[in-house]
DNA sequence: CAGCTGACTTGATGATGTAGAAGTCAGAAG
DNA sequence: CTTCTGACTTCTACATCATCAAGTCAGCTG
């Protein structure tokens, strides 16, 4: 009952991860903060104060947030001007951003099915134009819909298995 | 170019979300150690030795960790045996966790994508009988894919709709 | 040009996460 | 019964996160 290991995978005490996505993701994205940010970007917010009304934090931790993530090409900061105002700046998601959808959204359909009661939270993600409910999953390229058993890991580049069993081979 | 906020929803200023599931999940998964247990887990690591020694963590972060995500609910511990061993504990995913499959591979495929040399990691889901690459996204009930504009969001329960601006209401 | 406002930056404080090292404890091996 | 080992717990130290408060600074308003 778990993803299937495929080819030089499969004996799991032989190899390590030293560059997991996961890992390195989680270095960008794990904060709190991070993430309210990320989920009021999705819902359309760009300006400094409208982020730090939203997401209920100070200026001190947006401002830092919307600089970390900008250098990393999350948002793209622009320069906007409202008539009889001084120029200011508006974060909008670039490419990079916006693939974070299936993660933001995903931590929310978890969180409201595991983690509210009744297992509904405030929130629910539909089609628009249908008003269906939308779920993230696992998908084949002909589009069914896939579990655990029926996923599998395949290595990337060659994996050169240790003969020792104490720690395992880098991929 | 952002997911609709539909019906009360639709402006931004007036409401305010205090029981947000993604910020509800981000308090449990918060944390890199986590995640990387998390990821073991769905490879079909169930041992707490294994754990530590495949997640490169120290025995007292992994214990906390699956302390943790026991209590949760997230794992379940249940005592095995060896023969000439004594008895032990091995922690398995529960339903509440296998739901994470979506936000652990999520990540993993943007991490991949976004934040590895030429946009890929060191590993890739498939799908276990045919090998074809497999991808988290959005998907509506008939199972076509979605994309940010094609998203809305809509409440749950009745808003109030405050009629000052500054702060908005709770829903 | 003085004041005000929005968009930040800086600093202090406490909580949590990460890492290393050491201590505890049940129970099979000898 | 003593030793040893695996599975934890405890302790210390340091980095990062979160909250609060105060300071800076460009440039529009009056």
């Amino acid at each position: 009952m778990s993803v299937s290991l495929e080819g030089a995978l499969a004996d799991r005490g032989r190899w390590r991860i030293d560059n997991c996505s996961i890992a390195m993701a989680m270095e960008v994205l794990g904060a709190r903060s991070t993430m309210l940010v990320l989920r009021e970007a999705l819902y359309g917010t760009r300006r400094f104060d409208d982020f730090v009304r939203r997401t209920h934090s100070t200026d001190a931790i947006v401002a830092s947030r919307l600089k970390r993530l900008t250098e990393l090409g999350i948002l793209a900061k622009q320069p906007y001007r409202e008539a009889g105002k001084r120029t200011r700046s508006e974060y909008c998601l670039t490419a990079m951003g916006r693939d974070l959808l299936p993660v933001v959204f995903g931590l929310m359909q978890w969180g409201s099915r595991h983690l509210q009661p009744e297992g509904k939270g405030p929130l629910t993600l539909v089609e628009r134009t249908t008003g269906e409910p939308v779920v993230i999953e696992a998908r084949s390229g002909d589009g069914r819909s896939l579990g655990m058993d029926e996923l599998a890991l395949v290595a990337n580049f060659p994996i050169d298995v240790a003969s020792s069993d104490d720690d395992g081979s880098s991929i």
